[in-house]
DNA sequence: CGTATTTGACCAGCGC
DNA sequence: GCGCTGGTCAAATACG
């Protein structure tokens, strides 16, 4: 497995107005940093959009985000199993989390998933939908939330790597991806 | 008919 | 130790 994230911004392409859709995109990096207690990374990323309200932060001081404001800011607590074993099997992923304004839940950023699950989320009215990538081989999930208290509020939670091509034909996303694909090394 | 989604069950970790 | 919560599985169902 990589180490370096590649982060594609998630866009819903199909049809429709996608002005709509990416009002305001905040992108968080959430690493697995023991020595880095706390979020490795965090990134927020304007897609150009003309005034960028700012909808993330805001939202995270208030309990209605309780579960994901865990793993945004400041607690590694994400994955399970931490403080058990010294870490030796259990290789924690990262996972990078969007938050966009979008009137849709299903972001679709050109890859093909199959959601596995659905669980309601305690302080949230609205269900989060797990979703998987479909290519063989590739473990890559993401979670859709959405904001209880912000109905148009999406947050995104992708988990893993892409090591395979985009399946569909992103419209005219396509160059948008190529400027927005961010590589951090950490 | 093949594939994707739905949905309840199941499981593991954590807090109390 | 128990219960709650989040995450996943898998059978059934829907959909093209």
């Amino acid at each position: 497995m990589e180490n370096y994230p590649a982060i594609f911004f998630p866009c819903s392409s199909s049809s429709t107005s996608s002005a709509s859709h990416l009002a305001n995109s905040h992108a968080y990096a959430d690493f697995q940093s023991e020595k880095t207690n706390g979020y490795g990374g965090l990134m927020t990323t304007n897609m150009g959009v003309p005034s960028n309200l700012e909808v993330n932060n805001n939202n995270n001081n208030n309990s209605h985000l309780a579960p994901l404001g865990k793993s945004f800011v400041g607690n590694e607590n994400h994955e399970v199993k931490s403080g058990k074993k010294k870490g030796e099997k259990k290789i924690r992923k990262p996972r990078y989390a969007f938050q966009t304004r979008s009137q849709v839940d299903i972001l679709d950023d050109g890859y093909r998933w199959r959601k596995y699950g659905q669980k309601a989320v305690k302080n949230n009215k609205f269900p989060r939908s797990y979703y998987r990538c479909t290519h063989q081989g590739c473990n890559v999930k993401k979670q859709v939330q959405r904001l209880s208290k912000d109905e148009g509020v999406v947050v995104t939670t992708y988990e893993g790597m892409h090591s395979h091509p985009i399946e569909k034909s992103t419209d005219n996303f396509e160059h948008i991806l190529s400027q927005m694909q961010i590589y951090t090394a950490f």
